[in-house]
DNA sequence: GATAATATGTGCGCAGCGCACATATTTGGT
DNA sequence: ACCAAATATGTGCGCTGCGCACATATTATC
């Protein structure tokens, strides 16, 4: 039944879901969007208040904020961008701290789960989780949807189609 | 990179859960618990306020307020329970042609993205999610949160541990 | 029959977010 | 060079979803 595995692949998703913001609300002590907020400012210093928006699929004013909350918890700061009204937001140390306690904490969410796979299965698991990632039709923007949570440190090879280096455009 | 295969499960679940609550908002008008809420009331006739809450995660108050809106939805009906204090919650007709609507929305979702893969690596992943599933170390409770969004019309055998008959106790 | 446990409801406030509007800068057409 | 449209950000206001603390009603326990 295509449909029974349509279901576990949605309960499964469900589980690693509520482990990974529960650790992240831990962590940053905020949730909604705000902890891949975290995430993707780090991405690249420089990120813009309006592409932050569109990855992460809030409303303007949502976005704003967000990056508000962000500065009073002192883990980002908004300076002037190149463009005249441009904000660039940056990551302060503690920021950056935070990020990556948060994709650690992350991570060992998601393998606290993984764990009960011999190391075969978890083999094979990640050449279909990659080959069904690999072939979405996905744009542009999709892609940095989806790796609003990701761990740079850990994806050395994103399998999403189109380069990664297209992130800052 | 054992790591690099937990951030990729990372990256599907979120990308998974993405398209189901947005088809859940569509589908339901509420967000957050509530979808789950008339997915979990469905599975049996007469679930309480209280196993309602823990199933969700939730506070107490906050499940009653989460019931307030289902109620005023017109989606579920408060009857007294067998025991005095207990409420039994109901779903009104239009209560479980949402909850139908809701659970293909979400199959219809998972789906979308399972669909690039072939009938047989389709089913690989299958029994990995299903060995990973019934490996677990679960509660009683843990199974009906992870489960809180399962189609039972779909899932015919729950990878799960413990039998899935337990659910009214 | 008194006390604890269980189950529900309420007042209050906060976090996260969207809509509509306002403002500043840049781009593009003529 | 100028003015309209596009781009990018910030704000007033309100709503949804939720938790804490407290209140109340029913059942269990000793």
């Amino acid at each position: 039944m295509e449909t029974g595995i349509a279901n576990l692949l949605g309960a499964l998703s469900l589980a690693v879901m509520d482990r990974i913001e529960q650790g992240a609300r831990e962590v940053v002590g905020r949730g909604g969007e705000t902890p891949a907020a975290l995430v993707v400012i780090g991405y690249g210093q420089g990120m813009t208040n309006d592409k932050l928006r569109r990855i992460l699929g809030l409303s303007h004013s949502g976005t704003v904020r967000l990056v508000d909350r962000l500065v009073s918890d002192q883990l980002v700061e908004r300076r002037p961008g190149k463009d005249g009204r441009e904000v660039a937001l940056h990551l302060t140390a503690t920021g950056a701290a935070s990020r990556k306690a948060l994709m650690a904490s992350r991570i060992s969410a998601v393998t606290s789960l993984l764990d009960v796979l011999s190391p075969t299965e978890t083999k094979q698991l990640g050449t279909l989780i990659r080959e069904m990632l690999a072939r979405q039709d996905t744009s542009e923007l999709d892609r940095f949807t989806i790796c609003r949570m990701c761990d740079d440190r850990v994806c050395t090879n994103c399998p999403l189609p189109t380069t990664k280096s297209k992130r800052d455009r």
